[in-house]
DNA sequence: AATGTGTGTTACTATTTTAGTAACAAAAGT
DNA sequence: ACTTTTGTTACTAAAATAGTAACACACATT
């Protein structure tokens, strides 16, 4: 008898997923009984669906056939995915006609869970060429990740704020989580976000969030990074707000058209 | 009770990811009928599968609610599969070293059955920025193609060749299938492939195949690449080959180590 | 407005697959 | 040599999927 939950939802093929989704950057290896426990999916299982992808290619064991890692099949999927996602082609001309208007770098993330995936970016040669992480955990000490805090309902909030454990990346970085929560509430009565400084020393940052107009929901956000040397922050909140907005407001029409929710 | 084939590969798995996988850039949008045609999968079970990506973000409707489209999830799990690939992390050093000593163009990719998937690449400024897919279709029309078709075994070989439709990209393009197959032929004595402004005019390539030299198959290639009008054939063959071969021979050690296989 | 066609969605069970326990083998660590 | 951990296999109850068929809905044609 189906589960009366759902008929139409493979939990298998959830569970496949949560395991590819085990493996990243960060985790370039792991083992069975790891992703037995990381899953919660029972050995046997995982063994049966660990064994299907390194037969389809997703995984592969390595030489000493123990440790599990990405095969070449989940680079090309991947690749695929990276690629055939339109709102990655739709944002590119949206954030380089900005780019190219007034030079200044320009970034873009999308949510997923509580972490910020990079969309697209474009860098100015006067900012510190900073290798940015693809994936951001750090909501707390940059600009995209505050605009973005500051649209979720207070639920995801509180949840957030639970297990957050901050880090003093910089001198400014904000470590006390009322500090956090202040700067949050700040933030949504302002309709933008503020970094200063806090996430890399001489970079200033305002952020804007990408909205799914229809569902009136978060999406993502978008910023303007600026050195701060040439740049004090009051010049670039008269200057700069305008751009950020308009930039943002182009975004959430195309999330908005595209269908894109959280 | 189980089948006998496999008790432990997951169908159910095999079938999800087979979906996941009609989407990429050439394809960014599908309906559900589509689906279960090129699966080959019915229609209820294409449903439920098609539910669960939806459910878990990897597959998105169109606000008509009709055609399905990638979702945030299969971007972000696609960044994860692409960047947290080991291989792609290790080309890099191999590839940047042979670019800095000879200041030479050069790309790499992997196969995926009858495709090549861009696997690493740096590109010199004299080269005619052409905008290379990242991924391939043409195997016979590109260096990196035929050496990866020369090492094909026969059966493969043939099956290739069974449903291939080559199109004249430019003058020099061979889209004659037995003139394609002495080509092959050619490149297998020779131990390296030539392109002669067969792809893109005015672009000469050599490539060599990266091979798994535990399981003695090729598994990618890498390719160089001139301008023609600074780099005549007979000039590159007597300069370039040891250098192609040395970075073949570098990548395939890398490719034996991690175990790729195809 | 009526009709037809295609597409997505739901209902219903036979059939197949998966979960879970347990046992075993093979390494790895002590 | 012994213990512990990790991967793999056997077995069957429990659960999920496949397949058929019917239905609802939109769109196009008449």
């Amino acid at each position: 008898m189906p589960s009366k939950q759902d008929q139409y939802f493979s939990k298998t093929l959830e569970k496949g997923l949560s395991i590819l989704n085990l493996f990243g950057r960060e985790n370039p290896s792991r083992s069975l009984t790891e992703i037995a426990t990381l899953t919660g999916i029972n050995k046997t299982s995982t063994y049966r669906l660990v064994n299907t992808l390194i037969q389809l290619g997703y995984l592969r064991k390595s030489l000493n056939d123990k440790s599990l890692r990405l095969g070449p099949k989940a680079f090309s999927m991947g690749h695929e995915c990276f690629h055939g996602f339109d709102v990655f082609q739709g944002i590119k001309p949206i954030i380089d006609k900005t780019f190219f208007e007034h030079h200044i770098s320009i970034d873009s993330a999308l949510i997923d869970g509580y972490k910020l995936i990079s969309l697209y970016r474009r860098e100015m040669p006067n900012l510190v060429s900073f290798h940015l992480p693809l994936i951001m955990d750090e909501l707390y000490a940059r600009a995209m990740g505050k605009i973005v805090l500051a649209n979720l309902d207070p639920a995801a909030l509180d949840s957030y704020f639970a297990t957050l454990a901050p880090v003093k990346m910089t001198p400014h970085t904000l470590v006390d989580i009322e500090d956090i929560k202040a700067d949050i509430t700040a933030t949504k009565t302002r309709g933008y976000s503020i970094n200063h400084m806090e996430y890399i020393t001489g970079v200033i940052s305002i952020g804007a969030p990408m909205m799914n107009l229809t569902t009136k929901s978060v999406v993502g956000s978008v910023s303007l990074d600026f050195p701060s040397k040439d740049y004090p922050l009051e010049a670039i909140e008269q200057q700069y707000i305008g751009v950020l907005l308009t930039l943002a407001g182009e975004a959430s029409d195309l999330i908005t058209n595209a269908g894109i929710r959280r």
